[in-house]
DNA sequence: TTGTAATTGATTCTCAGTCGCAATTGTAAC
DNA sequence: GTTACAATTGCGACTGAGAATCAATTACAA
C-alpha cells in the first residue's frame, strides 16, 4: 500500500513520519486527478488541519522521490500534481481557446518511448507529453 | 524567410513593426538553440541595445503565436523558448541527476501524434514530450 | 503632415515557491 | 520509559520570473 511505500521510502533515507507528513499523504491519496499544492494547503485548512504552506511544498518532491506522486502539467505559473499509485500513466492535449484538458493513455506511445531511450542510452523514470491545440468544440 | 512572416502577422493583427520588435527577432534568429528571455535580454544589451526586459516579455508571446517561436521546456522556474524556423521538430530527455538535456527526434513519434489527435477529435498546433530519467553518464 | 492607437522603458506589483530560525517532535539507543 | 539528537515544524521574510501601470514616444494609415 502507498503508505507502507512512502514509510519505506523515509526510513531508507533516515527521515522521520511526521502526523503532517501522513496526512499530506492520506489527503493526496483521497481522491483522484490533478492538483497544485496551494489546493491541497485550502483542502487541509478545511478538514481543520492547520499544517503549513511550507511542509506541503516540502512534502511533495519527498512523494515524487518515492514514486509516488507525478508532476502532470504546468499550467500558468503553478505546477500540477497526480498521484501515480494505482493508475495508469497517462498524458494530456491542452485546448489553447477554452483550456480543456483531454487525457488519453496510449500503450503504443509508451512503448515507443521505451525504445526511445534506449537508443539514447537514457533510463526514463517519468515523462510528459503535452499537444497543445483545438479540441472538438473549439477547432 | 521569418522577417516577412512576423510582418504579416503583425500587420493582419493590428500591429506594429517597431525597432525593437526586429531586434528581438534578428537576434533569436542569431543563433540556434534554447534561450530565455533574461538571457535574451543580456545578449542584446552586451550589443549596445538598450531594450527593455518588458519588450522581450512582451515579444515572446507573438513570437510564438505567429508560429515563428516554440516553448521547449521549463527548467526551475523560467521557460525556455527556440525559434522553429528551418529547424525540425524534437523533443527532449532531461537528466534528474546532472540536468544535461538530450535532444531527440523520431519520425515514428510525430505520426503516432497524428493518429492520437484525430482519435480524440483534437486538432493539435504543437507538442513537448520530456523524458526525466537518468543519462547515460549518471545512470 | 497629422491623428491616434500601439509601443516603449522604468518602475512597481504579484505570487508561487524557498529559506532561516527557534521551538517541537520522531525515533533509535539505552 | 527516558534520553539525546537530528529531522521537522510553522511562521514570516525573501526571491525571482513575469505581468501590470503609466506617461512619453513612435509607426503608420489617411
Amino acid at each position: 500500500m502507498y503508505n507502507t511505500i512512502f514509510k519505506e521510502f523515509l526510513q531508507k533515507k533516515g527521515l522521520k513520519l511526521t502526523r503532517e507528513r501522513e496526512a499530506i499523504l492520506k489527503e493526496i491519496f483521497s481522491f483522484h486527478g490533478h492538483f497544485d499544492p496551494e489546493e491541497l494547503h485550502i483542502r487541509l485548512r478545511k478538514k481543520g488541519s492547520s499544517i503549513s504552506k511550507a511542509s506541503i511544498y516540502r512534502t511533495v518532491p519527498l512523494l515524487i522521490e518515492s514514486g509516488l506522486l507525478e508532476e502532470v502539467i504546468k499550467v500558468d505559473k503553478h505546477a500540477h500534481y497526480e498521484h501515480t499509485y494505482g493508475h495508469n500513466h497517462h498524458d494530456h492535449m491542452i485546448c489553447i481557446t477554452c483550456g480543456r484538458v483531454v487525457e488519453f493513455h496510449s500503450q503504443e506511445l509508451e512503448e515507443l518511448q521505451k525504445r526511445l531511450c534506449k537508443d539514447y542510452g537514457f533510463r526514463g523514470i517519468s515523462h510528459t507529453l503535452e499537444i497543445r491545440g483545438y479540441c472538438r468544440k473549439c477547432r
